[in-house]
DNA sequence: GAGTCGTGGAG
DNA sequence: TCTCCAAGACT
């Protein structure tokens, strides 16, 4: 797979760490090696943009700024600081780690790879990253970067999207990475893949890895990386209830896992689950939610159409389009059926709310102004 | 191993 | 509007 000699491997070291030396981004995250500072900023760098995590390390960073507190923190709080970064099951293994890291390693971090991926949300990439930059550890932290950058260079046809092909490259850049400074030598690879190797408009003829790179020198670059396309958001349509009384709005709180879990929403009904047939207008569906709702409930619930667009939000593989309709409410009604709370708006800095809740506010708040 | 899990930006 | 991408992990 690699046919390159120890002189080109010693070669491409010195040419990219040169490099890093003088054009290294200067980032929050990379003022000292420390394995707290290395592992947020890689949690939340996951599948997430330089320029999105920023603010959100730095006011992280004030919030907990020790793996004791991070262990200690109210998960309200956590997830009010998370809120708005996405997968949030990383937050929530971010604090399982700590109290694994406080619990059972009375506070020391492990320095082992294979050590760190015991630790929850910690994957093979991220273990990689955190002994290489943290620890000197000479080991491959195989990101969307590299598998970009290396394909490239070594002409790799393996498909990046393949579980599987990650041993392939960790193997060509065991051999490759640099044993004196392993943690400069991926962090040059992720700059390197944000600048001149980006996915698309990448400039190749200006990198200074150009003359090593082969498939540039075939000028067959275009082909790489390899990557199978993913499946495209499936339709889901709801109807969301805004639902007000003199206590606040009526909110419910997602299931434990899935999407968007643990979090205080809107009730959403699932316009098909409510349909008898394909053909059923929206009048009528939503005769049929106010039947399963006073069913449910013995509640009479009379739904109007807020007389604004559906708000849609899509997620990786969900398109949803929500009608909002909204209602009044005493707020001494038995809900008790029901898995949901009364919150009213001056709590809502304090709770956290996913991006599609925060559209269907905003979408409500301004139809009921105009 | 394929599906699941958010959001924002770019073309 | 659609599609793909951006420092992946978990089931």
């Amino acid at each position: 797979m690699i046919n390159w000699s120890e002189e080109k491997v010693r070669a491409f070291q010195k040419t990219l760490l040169n490099w890093y030396d003088q054009n290294k981004r200067d980032l929050p995250w990379r003022q000292d090696h420390d394995p707290y500072h290395v592992w947020i900023s890689e949690i939340m760098l996951q599948q997430t943009q330089v320029q999105t995590v920023i603010p959100y390390y730095q006011r992280f960073m004030k919030q907990f700024p020790t793996v004791q507190s991070l262990a200690n923190a109210e998960e309200t709080e956590l997830m009010k600081a998370w809120e708005g970064l996405g997968y949030y099951s990383r937050a929530r293994n971010l604090q399982r780690a700590a109290q694994q890291l406080v619990d059972d390693y009375q506070g020391h971090w492990p320095t082992d790879v294979h050590e760190l991926q015991q630790l929850s949300g910690i994957g093979p990439y991220t273990a990689g990253a955190i002994a290489s930059i943290a620890f000197n550890q000479p080991v491959a932290a195989v990101d969307g970067n590299a598998f970009r950058v290396f394909s490239r260079l070594l002409e790799i046809d393996d498909d990046i999207a393949k579980p599987q092909t990650r041993k392939v490259f960790e193997k060509v850049i065991n051999r490759i990475i640099s044993k004196e400074r392993p943690g400069d030598f991926n962090q040059a690879i992720m700059d390197l893949g944000a600048s001149y190797m980006t996915a698309t408009n990448y400039e190749t003829a200006k990198s200074p890895v150009k003359a090593f790179n082969q498939s540039y020198l075939d000028g067959v670059e275009a082909h790489y990386p390899v990557k199978t396309k993913k499946k495209r958001p499936v339709p889901v349509d709801y109807f969301g209830l805004v639902i007000h009384s003199n206590q606040g709005y009526l909110f419910e709180k997602r299931p434990a896992k899935g999407i968007l879990a643990g979090f205080w929403m809107f009730p959403l009904f699932n316009k098909s689950a409510l349909a008898a047939d394909e053909s059923m207008t929206e009048t009528s569906l939503i005769q049929a939610l106010e039947k399963q709702f006073h069913s449910e409930s013995g509640l009479s619930l009379h739904l109007t159409k807020v007389p604004s667009k559906p708000v849609s939000h899509t997620f990786t593989h969900q398109k949803w389009q929500i009608t909002l309709l909204s209602s009044r409410l005493s707020a001494d009604a038995d809900l008790s059926f029901f898995s949901g709370n009364w919150i009213p708006t001056s709590e809502f800095e304090n709770t956290p709310f996913s991006k599609v809740q925060s559209k269907m506010w905003l979408a409500y708040s301004n139809a009921s102004n105009k």
